[in-house]
DNA sequence: TATAGCCGATTTTTT
DNA sequence: ATCGGCTATA
């Protein structure tokens, strides 16, 4: 039996004994969000209720699994199989099943980012949009898809998304809105669905067909929603219909940390979800169980000067501690140095890697910390930037995996056909003309087979195979013979690419669907440094490097937050809007909470990524890049709440071998 | 029609 | 520094 009374406070017992009807849980910054949940889970579960009777939707897949591992270590193994996951990974679940109802086979094709950014540009070209005056400022392929994404994602329309956000291409307003047709059109016919599709059709599917709807909300009888803040409209519609059974939702967030805006989030789904749900029981959880009083006293305070929020002031009873320090250093590899400096005397003193990380705005800003670390053998795991799956030779690979599964696929196909010897761009677009428009399928020309002998090698290959009949490990090594001569004529540093490929053979060897392999490299994708980290089984020895949008929910000992100047943190691109420099501030929110004993903020006195940052930062000069970030600056916060440093060079050449 | 080589624009964050 | 896209050449 668990003690819930003796193990959660007041406001947490209430949000995890409260089962019935509708709940919004605000959860300051470490007030124990997560624990909550994973009692609540629990709860649920000993109370009787069947764990498939319970949805948990989380941000992540990793969040939700360690969510019910805990809950399956308080309790026991049925909480494992409480159903969880992401929006996205439950509505690819549930499409699967109900593909039909919407007009799409069962084995849609999910596209990532890329890909969809060619099927926009394909369309683009179709209707005659393709070659435009470059002074004429039309919209790039990623311009264009961000612009469909947001208007998909925020339920708006292309005009109010231009004029809010890209007012530079309001002029284009009617070709946008033809190609975004278009664009539904081609990915309807190809059996494609890209991210933001999972949820349209998600949510079309639950609306229009109330059957399934009625079957789904009386599955999940209990349903929780994790970040709620960082949802979207889509979203909330989705988990409205979800519930329209019973109404027993909790929805947990914090307005404060909404930082995904820029994918459509609106954190005002939290201030709405009571008038969605009429008669919800607001929760406030304000301990803070986290962080020390002054590093509370510095977060408190920055994100008093926000805009907009729900009224909160986070306490915590863990009592005093080391006052925040802020580090100029000289430049950034000073920067670098000191975090290398400070790491091996944390180290010294008995602190674990693990329990570090160093966090920052853009993938970019630890490239030289990469290598400062890496001279001085630290081991580090990097979360965010590039990822794995975004690498053009990995992109090769699955592209073929992927033309197995649809074939269909025209994307894919088009990148396969490139990169054969003596296919080009109008080679390829008639042998998928012939294939996918004439419905031809394998059946190509005997003449065309013969003149581009790479192609009747895939063609051999792929017919062959039968997906349900296949491993993922199998396939993938055919593919892989296959590729060879290919990544060698195409890439001058193939032999820097091989070992990747390698990886990924790995990886699929894990899965037993192609399916479940495909659907995870575009939903749930790898992160290149810890498949690295896992060949050399460094994962428990090592600090951590991330993004603050891959940081959030997570906790460490001692955080460091470098290039906390103006440009960087806030960013230059949300220089021009007042939102944007309010989510800006909510990102040095969220890091500088994910600290329990120690925070150490850094900047370069002299930035050398301004050089040639200032070319494109419009009106903004290399100089802003310099100075110390407005977040600090405010109410003289920095003199106030922190210790300040001056760090120069001459840093001892300790090896990190020395310390331990 | 394919491809190499050049030029110029671009860089936040992620399901 | 890197990528996409365009031009000149084979």
């Amino acid at each position: 039996m668990i003690n819930y009374k003796k193990e959660l406070n007041p406001a947490q017992l209430k949000a995890v004994e409260s089962t019935e009807g509708p709940y919004l849980v605000i959860a300051g910054a470490g007030s124990g969000k997560t624990r909550t949940l994973v009692y609540r889970v629990a709860y649920l579960v000993e109370k009787g209720v069947k764990p498939d009777h319970i949805l948990l939707l989380t941000f992540t897949r990793k969040a939700s699994q360690e969510m019910l591992r805990r809950a399956a270590k308080l309790l026991d193994d049925r909480c494992e199989r409480v159903a969880g996951g992401t929006f996205h990974s439950f509505a690819n679940m549930v499409l699967r099943k109900y593909a039909k109802l919407i007009g799409f086979p069962s084995n849609f094709t999910i596209t990532d980012e890329s890909d969809a950014e060619d099927a926009v540009n394909i369309v683009r070209e179709k209707l005659g949009l393709g070659h435009m005056d470059r002074s004429k400022h039309f919209p790039r392929k990623g311009a264009l898809l961000d612009v469909i994404s947001k208007s998909v994602n925020k339920s708006q329309d292309i005009g109010s998304v231009l004029a809010l956000e890209y007012p530079q291409f309001s002029e284009w307003e009617e070709e946008i809105k033809r190609i975004k047709e278009g664009y539904i059109k081609y990915k309807h016919a190809k059996s494609l669905m890209d991210y933001d599709d999972l949820l349209v059709f998600l949510k079309k599917l639950l609306h229009e067909h109330k059957e399934v709807r009625a079957r789904l909300s009386g599955q999940y009888k209990y349903i929780m929603v994790d970040e709620y803040q960082d949802t979207n409209k889509l979203q909330a519609d989705i988990v409205r219909l979800l519930a329209s059974e019973h109404d027993n939702v909790m929805v947990v967030g914090d307005d404060s940390q909404s930082i995904y805006s820029f994918r459509g989030a609106n954190f005002k789904n939290i201030i709405d979800f009571p008038k969605v749900f009429k008669g919800a029981t607001v929760i406030m959880l304000e301990e803070n169980y986290r962080s020390t009083q002054p590093i509370l006293d510095l977060t408190n305070e920055v994100i008093k000067n926000a805009d907009e929020k729900f009224e909160k002031t986070l306490f915590t009873n863990k009592g005093a501690g080391k006052a925040p320090i802020f580090v100029e250093a000289r430049d950034e590899n000073v920067q670098s140095k000191y975090v290398v400096q400070k790491v091996l005397e944390l180290v010294d003193d008995g602190v674990m890697l693990k329990d570090i990380a160093v966090l920052f705005r853009a993938g970019w800003h630890s490239n030289d910390l990469e290598i400062e670390l890496a001279n001085h053998g630290i081991p580090f795991l990097k979360y965010g930037g590039q990822r794995f799956v975004e690498a053009a030779h990995i992109k090769d690979i699955l592209s073929y995996l992927r033309i197995a599964h649809n074939p269909a696929d025209q994307v894919n196909w088009h990148r396969a056909l490139m990169l054969m010897r003596g296919i080009g761009e109008k080679t390829a677009g008639r042998i998928t003309e012939q294939m996918i428009d004439k419905k031809q399928g394998l059946d190509i020309d005997e003449g065309i087979l013969k003149k581009h002998p790479d192609l009747a090698d895939l063609v051999d290959i792929l017919r062959g195979v039968k997906p349900q009949e296949h491993l993922p490990g199998a396939l993938i090594k055919g593919f892989l013979e296959y590729y060879g001569p290919l990544l060698k004529a195409k890439y001058d540093d193939y032999h820097k690419r091989a070992p990747d490929l390698n990886s990924l053979e790995r990886i699929a060897g894990r899965y037993k669907s192609l399916e479940s392999f495909l659907t995870d490299m575009a939903l749930e994708p790898p992160e290149k440094s810890i498949l690295e980290a896992g060949l050399k089984g460094k994962h428990d020895h090592a600090m951590t490097l991330s993004t603050i949008h891959s940081a959030k929910g997570l906790e460490w000992h001692t955080v460091f937050l470098i290039y906390v100047a103006e440009g960087h943190l806030p960013s230059y691109q949300a220089m021009e809007d007042k939102d944007a420099i309010e989510e800006e501030r909510r990102l040095f929110y969220v890091a500088a909470t994910r600290a329990k004993d120690n925070l150490i903020l850094l900047k370069p006195a002299i930035d050398r990524s301004a050089r040639w940052m200032k070319n494109y930062s419009g009106g903004y000069a290399g100089s802003i890049f310099t100075e110390v970030s407005r977040f600090l600056q405010e109410g003289s916060i920095l003199e106030r709440f922190m210790e300040v440093e001056k760090a120069g060079g001459g840093f001892d050449d300790v090896e990190f071998e020395d310390v331990i």
